[in-house]
DNA sequence: CTGAAAGCGCTTACAG
DNA sequence: CTGAAAGCGCTTACAG
């Protein structure tokens, strides 16, 4: 059996009263005391219970992570974020993993079937904007729906995007292809639109409508569409919605004798891991991960305040330029 | 205040303990008064206090999963084969990332600071024989220290080496490079080097060791290592020690202009999701991640027994052949 | 600075 | 088939 507070107490001579403030660092307590105390703790081995702890004070110390699998990078990649940020503030972390089920989604929104963690961070794919949460604290990341009433973290689409473009302008580049026009998330993808489109307009460069592409954002789609594009059309840039079709960008360059970055530069969004390893290496945007899990921890642990207003926040980017746009 | 047990007794008219066998689907309730309670659960929206259970059973109904990191794919995959495998037994998931550090890993396994879960399924990759559990369940994945005292789960390196060498072997290969040899982790690469001995003998094809080449197991070191030894060894096939050395491979051949499977077959070892992505797709060695996820926690469950005896379980695996060894 | 005691929300012998 | 009650291990007003 578990050694209590109770064992502990009896064994140093004091009340559990006493062993609490000592285990929790309160102030008051008489420095024999606490020496005699800690070690009596050392002596049994004590360590705390948990469930009685949070029995007690309501809170869990732990939040849900839910994603929709593991197996997409770009989760995993969040995941150890979210764990790491978590750990430094003392907080565990449980995962789901909802497929991008809808039901799924809407019973961690809505709070499960169990009340087990203080709150619940997901990167919902399939809710819509009149979903309502439960009375649990909940954050969601990623693509926004506009007009939800649900706390929110996101990453600045738009400037990234326009960031991502200038520089393949500043680089001397003029015909810049994008690819995963109409395609993937909806709103990521109307953003990172306008901010190719901003960026041509801020450096007097016409937009050329040929060079929008339709594409999934995938690697084998994005080989695919790029090796029909270029039957018929040279761009000297392309900015890709994201690594993965970038790398099939590189992929299918490589395939047909284009050099990168010498006859076109490439960007992509992401820096997945395979962003740094590829020949070239990929130049991309970073979301910063540790900022998004940050800002979400934050956001959960900000509504148990009565007056909480949900929000939205944005995470930073970086514009990691890597040999696929360095001539 | 969320709703309580006997908020729902009151509401129902029944004791604390009629409200508990019918939350618990307990048989001994007559079927009106079932439904009497149902209808007040519902209507007051009663959901368990899952630390109050806890504390009062001692059983959590959460195990841990620890791993170095989700950036490393496989243990992505892993992640997500034991949340599903233990969403399928009502258990949930909660993660450590270790960074493959010691003394994170000696934390876990000795009880860390926290009884929070009933169990620690961890891959290990600083641990020596000699290392010690704490009093709480403890399941090791991956590779073994022989002599360890600890409930581990791994998959049969040596069986899974030889039969696809064996494949390499019955599509007509007889020149077989083992890259990766002499690195890696210890245990696996003795083992899946053994299998690929034990094909060619069991094939009667002699051993030669100049094609036993050393190399990391990733995939920069894997693309450098063969573009260097094509320069004066021509094999036929390649086995590799893992699928990331396996694509670093395609990648050197097709930069080298060696035709894959024409010229050289080759077959990786894990199959990660790239692997079937890559062009040629990647014929490798599957671990059933969902077998090594059961037999985990079938495992940690087994512990609480007072007489359990430390075992060592294999989980099975599947040869997955793809493009890059069929002709 | 420390003690005695209540109570968080459950489950489960003990009765009947 | 159901009730009254104890107790899991904590934290924290209430006293002193």
């Amino acid at each position: 059996m578990a050694v209590s507070m109770s064992d502990v107490a009896r064994h140093a001579g004091v009340s559990q009263r006493t062993v609490s403030n000592v285990v929790n660092n309160y102030v008051h307590v008489s420095p024999a005391t606490r020496a005699r105390v800690q070690a009596s703790l050392d002596a049994l081995g004590y360590r705390p219970n948990t469930a009685a702890r949070r029995l007690r004070t309501g809170r869990t110390g732990t939040v849900t992570l839910a994603v929709p699998s593991f197996r997409e990078r770009y989760f995993a990649d969040l995941a150890e974020a979210v764990v790491g940020a978590a750990r430094d503030r003392g907080t565990t972390v449980l995962v789901e993993t909802t497929g991008g089920h809808r039901d799924t989604e809407l019973a961690l929104l809505r709070g499960g079937g169990d009340v087990l963690t203080d709150g619940v961070i997901m990167s919902a794919v399939a809710l819509g904007r009149d979903d309502q949460r439960g009375a649990h604290p909940v954050v969601l990341i990623g693509d926004r729906e506009p007009g939800s009433t649900i706390d929110h973290v996101g990453i600045k689409n738009r400037e990234a995007a326009q960031a991502a473009v200038t520089h393949l302008l500043e680089t001397g580049r003029r015909r810049i292809l994008l690819l995963g026009a109409n395609h993937g998330p909806k709103r990521s993808y109307q953003l990172r639109r306008q901010g190719y489109q901003a960026a041509l307009k801020k450096h007097g460069t016409a937009l050329d409508p040929d060079l929008l592409v339709a594409c999934d954002w995938t690697t084998t789609a994005a080989a695919a569409t790029i090796t029909r594009t270029f039957e018929h059309l040279r761009p000297d840039g392309i900015f890709a919605m994201n690594d993965s079709a970038a790398l099939g960008v590189l992929q299918a360059l490589h395939r047909g004798g284009v050099d990168v970055p010498k006859d076109v530069s490439v960007v992509g969004f992401d820096d997945i891991v395979e962003s740094s390893l590829s020949t070239p290496t990929l130049s991309t945007v970073a979301p910063l991960l540790g900022d998004i899990a940050a800002s979400a921890l934050d956001l959960l642990a900000e509504q148990v305040d009565e007056d909480h207003v949900p929000q939205h926040r944005m995470a930073g980017y970086e514009l990691r330029i890597r040999e696929s746009s360095t001539r």
